[in-house]
DNA sequence: GATGAATGAGCCTTCATTCAT
DNA sequence: TATGAATGAAGGCTCATTCAT
């Protein structure tokens, strides 16, 4: 049994990302990859099954570590007692972003990909995932805080879900507007505190 | 005179909607819209250019009447004296937000197509020229009451603009989501509150 | 009965002239040369049946008064005694040929449309014409001064054809080349001698 | 390995020759031809690239031939001194064209595409080529004989190449005419002659 | 006669995917 | 497993011409 040639994989995936990021995803061709990686068409569908298998090889280990971040980040604090979540939410939160962002900028165009490209993907909405989880959560600290506003139908779970969101996609900005390393942990400061402020106003 | 046979205009704008709606304005096939209304591609050449133009057709009014109510929205109010202003900003807002649901609900496709269908197309993003008017005003609005946070630096324009566009991608939600025009309506609500206490926190 | 409006004709004459000349006969639009002439395809039908006569309009006045200016050139000519064609061939030639320079230069385009722009007509060639009256007068005067070289076999007629083909060609190159006019009178003048002297080596 | 499956390749441009020379290259079919080739398009675009692809494949290993063959033919009489140049110049001429008219006959579709089919395309004047050739080189020789008559600005530059472009039109009305090959033979060498009396006299 | 919308075949080209080698 | 040619449907678009008004 003949052994897939080393490198070819990586090349393929380095070649695709260009593409995609230039071309998105609908648009990108398969023919050109396999060109600019110097291999075959076919041996793109051997490794990847099809055209949206290759876009999901490069995107979901981004998407993975930053979703199992972002889980353990959530764990963690939520296995602190109940007390101290409320009092540690804004400290804690600040200080485990920044590995967040650290990841995102080690992964950089695997998140630009997922945000500007993936038209015509499973990920056109990549940060449902991320907002479920982060809903989820939320819920679960209300719960354990005594937050009555969603309970007495104040506020409903798609609010929740809507303002989420917003944090989200407000928090990506850093990569839709492609910011220098820097000024985006500035700004991802300035927007929690924005947040939780909205947040506050909303639940309590 | 030759004049365009009566109904076909809108028929095809019709099917147009359905298949974009379906497909995206990328894979949507003016071969199936033309058979759909009954009519030949030729047709939808003579009547709208050409399929970008189709898609113009069907989703520039609702935008052109968005947009342009919510320019007089912003010239009404920003017309008030530095007080008045100031102290009814959030009541106005809310008031007149109404008209723009309203709106928005009775262009319901078209919105969802600009929303989630525009992949391709010049209003691929077209909330940003909603959220420029904002920041416009929402500058105008910090110097008429004195707010210092961006000269001073501390908050810089791109964050403005960043939370800008979280509120309008908030709010559009109601669309992405497809809400109920009532539960829309509370939700905006919410989210106004939300963002208007985020926006203390970071312009005083 | 309804008479065609004035001066429509004239327009459609002189943008069609523009659009062939810019793209050619095939990748000329009727649409665009109607819409240029402020009227409607059908009007282009009515006055000029298809595209074809359209160019056929535009262009058969210019070779009608060529050729029939050529004829009586010609006939002129052969209508003087045998000794006198042959002693005058050179000089009266040479005062015949201004006139139809002239004649080119004030119906310019339509002979560069002729020469240029004329693929996927009937004119593709419209040379042969000019060239089989010049052949013809060719044979005549060759059997008035007595001339053998045909009878004997050792020039063929094709091979007549040919050079009178090429004369014509070279004497249209002031067209194609567009010529200045003053230029083009003492290129001809040079391309005549150039060819007496050939002629003079085959015919005798 | 996949290969071309074998054939095939002169089977389209077998058919491509004939729909080209029926229709011409603008009125020719990609389709028509596959079809007649029975095979797909797509299969044209992996050997060709494109329409113009397809038609230079046909056409350019025998443009290049008789270009090569006529540099070659150039290159070797100019290397002749000066007075060999002179006093041999015809007789060579003819002993080396007859080269050429050989291998037009060999490759006699291809020359009628590039005579009447070829509009459209980039070999729409092949002729250019070969007539600046032969301008350059006719210059070398006038130079190496002392021929005074473009210096002294009698002879133009541009009459030169009208005359050159008259003999190589003279020259491949061979093939727009068809002619058979003896017949093509006795024509040409009457066509030299006949230039070359004509050249005597304006060259001195 | 004038209009110009309608027609619909036809164009070249591209593509993801398959599969014989 | 690798290759890359083959497939052939589908794409957007243009056009000369027709014909109802």
């Amino acid at each position: 049994m003949a052994n897939q040639i080393a490198g070819v994989y990586e090349k393929i995936i380095e070649c695709a990302k260009k593409e995609f990021l230039e071309k998105g995803f609908l648009n990108a061709s398969l023919r050109t990859i396999a060109a600019a990686a110097d291999t075959s068409t076919g041996s793109i569908y051997t490794r990847f099954g099809d055209k949206e298998g290759l876009f999901d090889a490069i995107v979901s280990p981004a998407i993975d570590g930053l979703k199992s971040m972002f889980l353990s980040i959530q764990d963690d604090f939520h296995s602190f007692p109940a007390d101290v979540q409320k009092e540690s939410m804004g400290k804690y939160t600040k200080s485990r972003i920044q590995d967040m962002i650290d990841f995102i900028y080690d992964n950089y165009d695997e998140f630009r990909l997922l945000l500007d490209a993936s038209y015509g993907t499973e990920y056109q909405s990549f940060l449902d995932e991320l907002v479920d989880i982060e809903v989820d959560y939320t819920y679960r600290y209300m719960k354990v805080t005594g937050c009555r506003s969603t309970e007495s139908g104040e506020v409903s779970e798609t609010f929740i879900h809507i303002i989420v969101t917003a944090y989200f996609n407000g928090f990506f900005e850093i990569v839709r507007h492609q910011m220098p390393k820097k000024e985006a942990e500035r700004y991802v400061a300035m927007l929690s505190d924005y947040h939780m402020a909205g947040f506050s106003t909303v639940l309590y």
